[in-house]
DNA sequence: TTGCAAATACGAAACTCATCGTAGATATTT
DNA sequence: AAATATCTACGATGAGTTTCGTATTTGCAA
């Protein structure tokens, strides 16, 4: 299966993925919180993902559920797979590097990381 | 200026950052080691990009000569930034961490990564 | 200088995405 | 049971993207 959620797909599916699952109504009054849109637009753009295949739903209750077919880390890797190549050269250091620089990330965030790279310290020969 | 490139957008950006500047025929043999498309495909693209202020052009020869109106550091951070909001919740260190799982950076890239990591211990308390 | 090759310009078709109105179906309430 | 609210289904529109064919322009070579 190709991964390739649209912007607004993606916007739907961060709902779905925070809340397990849903119904159209609790994304779009999600999705309105931060978002001007009709429910009828968050109801066809629902739809169109399950004809994808990016969502499931079940329909034996009148207020069908959706859930989504594949998960967050999914996703993530796809995202950092595309603008590798896109953007960076496929430099897995040149994209982290710049996102530590431009992004500013705390003092907690890079121990996190420390701490993550000290398992490769292991593998060093 | 807004920069959101397309997909086809950036492959073309690629070919033009990696030489400096390049002619349309330039950027379609380039592009067509890998991919299929019509010489006036691209030319149109191009046209387009400079439409819309992404690149720029000396039109003084009779073969026009194409530049990119921003470098890839300011592509790259805006790629990020996006990413960063639409799967990653706004958390760098997720996304590094997620990058170096799934990529498996070498170990020259790790190197380059802890390197880097460095210069902020100087700015702990 | 005439003709050919290569470049640009232009326009239109095919496709995808996002949006929403309307219609029809299905509860729920009175 | 009738009215009302809520949901799904469906179709259409408009914008943007990608594609390419054709026409026009430009320079070079025979």
């Amino acid at each position: 299966m190709d991964i390739k959620p649209t912007e607004s797909e993606l916007e739907i599916l961060q709902v779905i993925w925070a809340k397990g699952q849903c119904t159209v109504r609790d994304v779009h009054e999600e999705l309105a919180k931060t978002k001007e849109a009709g429910y009828t637009t968050t109801l066809k753009l629902m739809q169109i993902m399950h004809d994808k295949g990016l969502v499931e739903r079940d329909t034996s209750a009148k207020t069908h559920l959706y859930k989504a077919r594949f998960t967050q880390e999914q996703a993530q890797s796809n995202a950092l797979d595309k603008i590798l190549s896109t953007v960076f050269k496929g430099s897995t250091s040149d994209l982290v590097i710049q996102a530590l620089g431009q992004h500013r990330a705390s003092k907690d965030e890079i121990d996190a990381i420390k701490n993550y790279l000290k398992q490769f310290d292991q593998h060093k020969k």
